[in-house]
RNA sequence: UUCACCGAUUUUCCA
């Protein structure tokens, strides 16, 4: 039975459910009985194939047999439930996991809290983990609530996500630095910065995992939200304690400096991540080009350009998209149009932020020939004026 | 047989 569970499996890699099912149906013509193995490749199929009805025929033939539903075969549901599901199969759904009456910290309802997290069903989640929390004893995992915490916070309600956060340090478990981060991020996200920093600091203060990555965080959302002299200061203090700024944290501070547009201050902290041995990337280019495109400074723009090619690295859409509205700028129409051109012969589509950069340029400059021109070449870049 | 997330870069003076 092995042997055809190998080959039913390789049938619904290649997404012949057709030719699965004809070949289960043989199994049992040969009298070898499928076990839960078997059913859980063939539901995994169905759900891959978004064919939910038959997955779950299947999962009720299985039932039927009286063969006992394991770990897997609810992870494949719940994936394809957070996939392709209608609010009643998950509820059904999360009924059933719930009579499983498996142990608060089993690694199935982890992964599931996780799931319905990733899907946007925070209310499935919190169901999940209010049942956890019930059976007292073992408390769920980290990672568990790590996932409701970022949900929560990805959909800007904080609050919530800080309740989760608030139950996780109750049972003494310690933060990931992903939940952490998912926290901060919450909170900058929502203007909250006072307070994030001041969680950052109790975070420290409990000897929470807070590197390069939350600090990070933090100056950008002071740079955003134009406080740079304290974006500064956390980039100090984060140096007075030992953490050490890797490339993201260089080019956040980078971008930040050139937003304001300190490009000395940028320039020197570009030397100086080179001299620590870090090796910039796109993002940091792009940063400083980006600066040097808001400062009409054309020339440096295209030196660091050419100097991203000689270093390995491929300039891309960002790229080409600052330097096109750096030349708009300026109205300098057919430096933006020279390059516009060039973009197809370095592998390079234009996308809608590069027509809209061109055509609000042209329209700025009443040349609607040229703005309805790009209009009409939108389309066959695969764009729609949107 | 199911295995994720996680900080930095581009257009829209207005919204």
């Amino acid at each position: 039975s092995v042997t055809f569970n190998t080959l039913l499996k390789a049938l619904c890699k290649e997404g012949d459910m057709e030719g699965a099912r004809a070949f289960f149906e043989e199994m049992h013509g040969e009298g070898i009985a499928p076990d839960s193995f078997t059913y859980n490749i063939l539901i995994d199929g169905y759900m891959k194939a978004g064919e939910v009805d038959h997955a779950k025929s299947f999962y009720t033939e299985m039932r039927e047999r009286g063969l006992k539903p394991d770990r897997f075969v609810y992870n494949i549901l719940v994936a394809g439930h957070c996939k392709f599901g209608r609010e009643e199969d998950g509820d059904q759904l999360l009924r059933e996991v719930l009579t499983m009456d498996l142990l608060p910290n089993h690694p199935a309802l982890d992964l599931m809290i996780a799931r319905f997290c990733w899907a946007g069903h925070l209310d499935d989640a919190v169901g999940l983990l209010w049942h956890m929390l019930d059976k007292d004893g073992i408390p769920p995992s980290v990672f568990a609530f790590n996932s409701i915490v970022a949900g929560f916070s990805k959909a800007r309600m904080v609050d919530d996500a800080f309740d989760a956060y608030r139950v996780m340090l109750k049972f003494g478990l310690t933060p990931s630095a992903s939940t952490c981060g998912s926290l901060l991020m919450g909170l900058c996200k929502k203007g909250k910065l006072q307070e994030a920093r001041e969680l950052m600091d109790k975070m420290i203060e409990k000897g929470f995992c807070i590197g390069a990555e939350a600090f990070t965080i933090l100056i950008d959302g002071y740079f955003r939200k134009g406080d740079e002299t304290f974006a500064l200061t956390l980039w100090h203090e984060m140096e007075q304690k030992g953490i050490s700024p890797d490339v993201v944290a260089f080019s956040a501070l980078i971008n930040g400096l050139c937003k304001v547009g300190y490009m000395d201050k940028a320039q020197e902290a570009f030397v100086n991540m080179s001299r620590r041995g870090l090796v910039p990337n796109n993002f940091t280019y792009n940063s400083l080009i980006g600066g040097f495109c808001k400062n009409g400074n054309m020339t440096e723009a295209l030196r660091l350009e050419s100097e991203m090619r000689k270093k390995g690295l491929v300039p891309d859409i960002f790229t080409t998209n600052i330097i096109i509205h750096g030349f708009c700028k300026l109205q300098r129409m057919m430096m933006a149009n020279s390059i516009y051109m060039h973009m197809y012969s370095s592998g390079l589509v234009p996308d809608i932020v590069t027509y809209n950069t061109l055509i609000s340029a042209y329209c700025k400059a009443f040349d609607m020939v040229n703005a309805v021109d790009f209009v009409n070449k939108m389309s066959a870049d695969g764009c729609e004026p949107d």
